[in-house]
DNA sequence: TCGTAAGCGAGACGGTACGTCTGGTCTTGCG
DNA sequence: CGCAAGACCAGACGTACCGTCTCGCTTACGA
């Protein structure tokens, strides 16, 4: 376990495992995956990442932020490949969002996270810059390509544009989670199409004002 | 709709107190408010009751089940006040959809209901009909008024116009939503009108496909 | 022996069934078999009785005065039968006494009653007419049968008589219960001869002072 | 020895509290006084010993165990000082016997452990070693001393000896248990006397067989 | 013959204790 | 000084019984 010959510590003693902080997040996203958050706990999470409680406390301050890091890194894997248009990026950002939220780690623990973050002010700011932040990065990508190809005015209005995409955000978004998690059916296709085609006609009219 | 559902009314034995119903649902909300979802327990919930334990447990089987009993007759109080236009109506419902996510019963307790739901094929069912079909109800409604004033085509095809519905519904709701709970920022005036247009534009383009 | 005494026989109403009585004295002393004294329950013995909760609680004041009554019966077993000499009859009387005790529906419930007896003293009472009187009874009538044998002396001093059968009564009970339950070993034949040995010598000497 | 036996003492991790050990165990005790064997409860010893049930229900499996153990200890108390002869050891330890039935936190919770015993062959096992074979010894040693003062003859047959000493002591230990809880009469100095007679009569003829 | 008072089975009621589990902290000894 | 192990306190969990209390019925006596 202890890597040899690395470079000196700055610090005295033994310094943190390095190989403890991955197994305890991928120990901490099986766990999820098999008794869902409610059931998940910091003893389980120890145990599969073959770990004391003690180590897990000293790195995180309880099961809350543990699991906004553990689920955190998924939503990296969300990119927005240049399909040609808009429209087909919306449409396939849309799709891979709901495909995340189909797995089962993220499905049972982002809804819970965020309903721990309405007392926890904290937590709210880990799950915005840890989560929120990594999505709403696509919606300003995906403008900025937009207006690059002329399918959208550049907006010389900094303020009016940055809450412009907001809302967008919290539609695209919004919708797929609420579709998903709330009304418990499925994202496919034809509905990403439709959606796709409601947003688009919205986003015009929205710019226009 | 919110009672257990008893089709044999078991007509012997004491009466379950109807009294104790209301009062631990109405503890229920107080607590809630006070403590949170996740600090929320089922002594103290019976304790405000001036209600044993196992009088909880009679009526529900756990936290989760009782708390969408008693967070979901808030939603009764949504309502869709005919405001003259279809603008002024979505307008109206969504201040007002966000007013009840404002409050700290249901803000800390609607998430955390619908997390646990995500492994809870009962929970869902019991979700969907003391709460989401609540509010799919105001979406219906809506379009039938708008379509009465002329402001909507009447839709011939009845499976198209429910999945639009659907879709329109999850819009809605999903972008409130995740406004509110998510991006943690306030729903007012601007952001309604603005969301409103947006909708309105998009919704002429999905009905015209 | 089962009622409680009632001075007033409260003419009216309808009158307490007498099958309910015993077959729950019956059903007690099942439970008592299967279960054994602390897993015994009021509720269990009425479910066996097929008789609701109430009924028990309308004639007996918990379980510790139910059990007395359902095991109080079985001391009426015991019996003296004239085997021609004390020596016989002391014997007779202890093999009789060791196989009552081996009954699991004694066995499990004197010492509890005794022991829940040290803090309740109308239990005390209740425990000592119903089964220590019962026994006490037949080393009376065994001395007064010796003495009409002419085996031991009649004695004159009433009280000192009477103390004397107390203390026969403690040494001959006392050590069968505690062979049998807190030694936890057999009350054989041969264990009877020697301990009838060493009572009659014991009776002789202690008849001399 | 009170201990539960760790034949591995697990070397690794916190060590148990011995201080929590005997604070238990006195807290047992007082509670014994207080509420009696029917009363007490495990949250309750937890509180007065100012620790967690856990801790408890960690080196014990349950109340019965606990106060087999809470108990025995004061079984340790009993001795046989050389009071110069036969007679006026066995009265001395009949009187000493019966002031420890007399405390309270004997009185009540000796015949509940051993009518839970019957039910339960570990407890049995518990209270031999604990409590009986404490007892036992005395009757040996004041054999023994007998033996040597002369009054009473040494036994050849080693297996005769024993089973004669397991009479003695379940007629001694009986008597003075039957009197003082079932009987529930004083064991005083007049008792003792005519009580020491009649076994030390009985001996002789026993021994003589 | 009919009212009425007590008995009846059923089961809900407010409670208490159970034994278990988890959260988060605090010792140990080893490396 | 980090770490695994595991004991520690605190307190919620859901269950089981307790003894009491409605319910809506019998059932027997006496007016």
């Amino acid at each position: 376990m202890l890597s040899n010959g690395h470079p000196k510590p700055a610090r005295t003693g033994r310094p943190r495992s390095t190989a403890a902080d991955e197994a305890i997040l991928e120990a901490c996203r099986a766990s999820l995956v098999d008794l869902g958050w409610s059931k998940l706990t910091m003893g389980d999470v120890a145990t599969r990442a073959g770990v004391a409680k003690t180590t897990l406390y000293r790195r995180w301050a309880g099961k809350n932020e543990l699991v906004v890091d553990a689920v955190a890194v998924l939503f990296d894997e969300l990119e927005l490949p240049d399909l040609g248009s808009l429209s087909a990026d919306v449409q396939g950002v849309v799709l891979q969002f709901a495909a995340l939220l189909d797995r089962p780690e993220t499905r049972t623990s982002l809804m819970a996270v965020v309903a721990e973050s309405t007392r926890d002010d904290a937590l709210r700011t880990r799950i915005r810059d840890s989560i929120v932040d990594r999505q709403k990065r696509l919606v300003l990508l995906g403008r900025q390509r937009a207006q690059q190809r002329g399918e959208l005015p550049v907006e010389p209005d900094e303020a009016s544009a940055a809450s412009t995409a907001d809302l967008i955000f919290d539609v695209i978004a919004g919708a797929v989670v609420h579709r998903t998690l709330v009304s418990a059916e499925p994202v496919d296709e034809d509905w990403a199409r439709r959606f796709t085609v409601l947003l688009l006609a919205g986003l015009g009219a929205a710019a226009a004002t």
